[in-house]
RNA sequence: GGAGUCUUAGCUCAAUCGGUUAGAGCGCUGCCCUGUCACGGCAGAGGUUGCGGGUUCGAGCCCCGUAGACUCCGCCA
């Protein structure tokens, strides 16, 4: 059955409104207004109707009279939720008591005259006021879940971020320089995503993981102070705060120390978070080196937000009869352990799942403390003596009440099972005292190498590019490369790294070598990376960068734990778009143009 | 590549020890309602309990397989 159209038309000489949804206050009454927006609620009193209108700036209640309006009235009684309309009206102060103060607006009203409906919507398939709905249908939805003002505001401040960002590089002498998105394949670092060529068959592009080698080539350009908001592809298996396609704040510099570039970051956190948070943060941030954070929070992130760190207890325990630790000092490694103020009371099971987590991370096992009425309730207790015990008392600082935990083994599997371990313990006493808390620190001389033992081979810790510390360059020719600090960087906040960088090697003789430690051999060498050690060759000068990710910022500074809350339209878990249900096996003909055949699924 | 948790109405969840016709709130449909803002009232529709198999007199619940979701390990220079 054929349905009568009615299509509003609107010249050019009309406008659709004359003020936001957000705009109105009791100083405007009197004033005749039209708004444009989505119907958010509709509470029809069979004469009186109310609607709340929505749009991008915020929420007006519009009120329809009967007795005064009759025709739109009887409009907005067939109105639904989420129709987009119209309304005009005046402005008018709302009755004594009636006034909403959770709205912006909720000292006025519009007095609606004229009902004009542009689109009636169906009903939706997810309630947009609703927080825990099934992620798929979100993203399914994306357009409908972007409607929620929490993701408008998300949005938002990823903009203030980016747009903060452009006008302090601004300001600070840097041009903001694109480089290409199809780069070129690289052996080190994360999985790339392959684009083939169809010009040259069985050739293929790789999406840039970072701009890395474009940045250091731009500063062998002479171009001194570059940075981009560059979008970054890294085909790895997800977790809640990483993504397939995210963008960096990239940024490199020449006749630049480590020092001038904490510098830098330092200022653009600040203003950043001045824009979004309306807070001040202090400065100069904490600094940190590597080996301290693992040894007092287990952790190259740590989180500042609460105490109970990690003591060392090798002195204590050097000449124990207990084996476990004993064994574990005899055999070169670590006894630390964390004391939890007051959380003798943790419950057996809570105790099994530590003693889990403990296992996952490489530990053996979980030893612990409980000191209950004057007691030490432990399996480990009655191999201590009296002076170890006491010795423990005055390193933790026991007392009635407490819990302790132990971690033996070598030093990074303790460092980390502890870092662990600590993290959990913080959640389940609730350590995390105010959800407004902003811990930065800088934590500096990160190792340069790391022996992979899977691999059998030492592998860069951030990027083969890195400056080997000035004082330690000897160490790499006499073969110690475990030693070996970086002139490296992160930036930590709340325990997340936010951002990364080094000083780059500027010389092609000793990136030449540091390839050759990472197993990469002179030919490969002139295979992967000839432009970069020929440019190096040509007066390249002295040069540094840091990247900082974006999406991850972003969600600190709204305080959400999933990635895909800041990101307009992200890809799930496994990578797909649901919405565009990307990707899609290709046309055949597409495929003969690249020369690709498509090998069946076994 | 591996581990854990989960999957019941459009949405969010419940269903006692394996026991009769699988329930609730929201949403939806219809009617009523003139100051609400979580409006209210009455009535109603809506289910292959992800899918396949097994155990049992009887399965949403137990077992096996499979698919999907989330989180984590490996991985992410």
């Amino acid at each position: 059955m054929p349905t009568a159209l009615s299509v509003v038309c609107f010249s050019d000489f009309m406008t659709y409104r004359t003020h936001h949804c957000g705009a109105l206050r009791k100083a405007d009454s009197g004033s005749r207004v039209t708004l444009c927006g989505w119907v958010d609620s509709r509470r029809d009193h069979g004469g009186v109707v109310f609607i709340d209108l929505r749009d991008r700036n915020g929420i007006t209640q519009v009120v329809f009279r009967p007795e005064e309006h009759a025709e739109a009235a009887s409009a907005a009684h067939g109105l639904r939720v989420e129709d987009v309309v119209q309304v005009s009206g005046s402005v008018a102060p709302r009755l004594t008591g009636t006034e909403n103060t959770k709205l912006a607006t909720g000292e006025i009203e519009i007095v609606a005259d004229t009902l004009v409906i542009l689109n009636k919507a169906d009903v939706l398939p997810f309630p947009l006021d609703e927080d825990s709905v099934n992620e798929d249908l979100r993203l399914e939805h994306r357009y409908l879940d972007l409607r929620r003002p929490a993701m408008v505001r998300n949005l938002t401040v990823r903009h203030k971020v980016v747009k903060t960002t452009r006008d302090y590089f601004d300001r600070q002498g840097f041009l903001e320089i694109e480089t290409p998105v199809l780069s070129k394949s690289t052996p080190e670092g994360a999985r790339e995503f392959l684009v083939p060529s169809r010009i040259f068959p069985g050739s293929f592009y790789a999406l840039s993981q970072s701009p890395q080698q474009y940045k250091q080539l731009l500063m062998v350009a002479g171009l001194e102070r570059y940075f981009q908001i560059a979008k970054c592809f890294r085909d790895e298996d997800p977790r809640a705060d990483r993504i397939t396609e995210l963008t960096q704040v990239d940024l490199e510099a020449s006749f630049i120390t480590q020092e001038d570039i904490i510098e830098l970051i330092e200022g653009l956190l600040v203003e950043i978070f001045r824009e979004v948070r309306g807070v001040e943060i202090p400065r100069p941030f904490l600094r940190m080196t590597y080996q301290e954070a693992m040894n007092r929070y287990g952790s190259d992130k740590p989180d500042r937000r609460f105490g109970l760190e990690l003591i060392t207890l090798d002195e204590v325990f050097k000449a124990s009869e207990f084996k476990v630790f004993r064994g574990a000092l005899d055999n070169g490694g670590t006894v630390k352990a964390i004391n939890a103020k007051g959380f003798a009371g943790i419950t057996t099971g809570q105790i099994e799942g530590l003693t889990e987590l403990a296992k996952q991370y490489g530990a053996k096992g979980l030893a612990f403390i409980k000191v209950e009425n004057g007691e030490w309730k432990s399996p480990i207790a009655k191999f201590l003596t009296d002076a170890e015990k006491q010795a423990l008392v005055s390193e933790l600082g026991i007392e009635e009440g407490d819990l302790i935990l132990f971690g033996a083994g070598d030093w990074e599997t303790v460092c980390n099972v502890l870092g662990r371990i600590r993290l959990r313990v913080a959640e389940l006493q609730k350590l995390i005292t105010d959800p407004n808390a902003l811990e930065f620190l800088w934590v500096v001389e990160f190792p340069l190498l790391a022996y992979n033992a899977e691999e059998q081979k030492w592998n860069a810790v951030h990027h083969p590019f890195t400056r080997p510390h000035a004082d330690d360059v000897a160490l790499i020719d006499a073969g110690e490369y475990g030693k070996v600090r970086a002139q490296a960087y992160d930036v930590v906040l709340n325990g997340v790294e936010i951002g990364g960088g080094s000083i780059r090697i500027h010389e092609s003789d000793l990136q030449a070598k540091l390839f050759e430690v990472l197993g990469i051999s002179p030919e490969k060498q002139q295979l992967l990376f000839p432009h970069l050690l020929k440019a190096f060759r040509f007066g390249a000068p002295p040069h540094g960068g840091v990247a900082l990710g974006v999406d991850r910022l972003v969600m600190l500074a709204v305080g959400t734990e999933n990635i895909r809350d800041v990101v307009a339209f992200p890809k799930n878990n496994r990578g797909e778009d649901l919405m565009m249900s990307s990707p899609t096996p290709a046309e055949p003909r597409q495929l003969r143009e690249l020369g690709i055949q498509v090998a069946r699924k076994a």
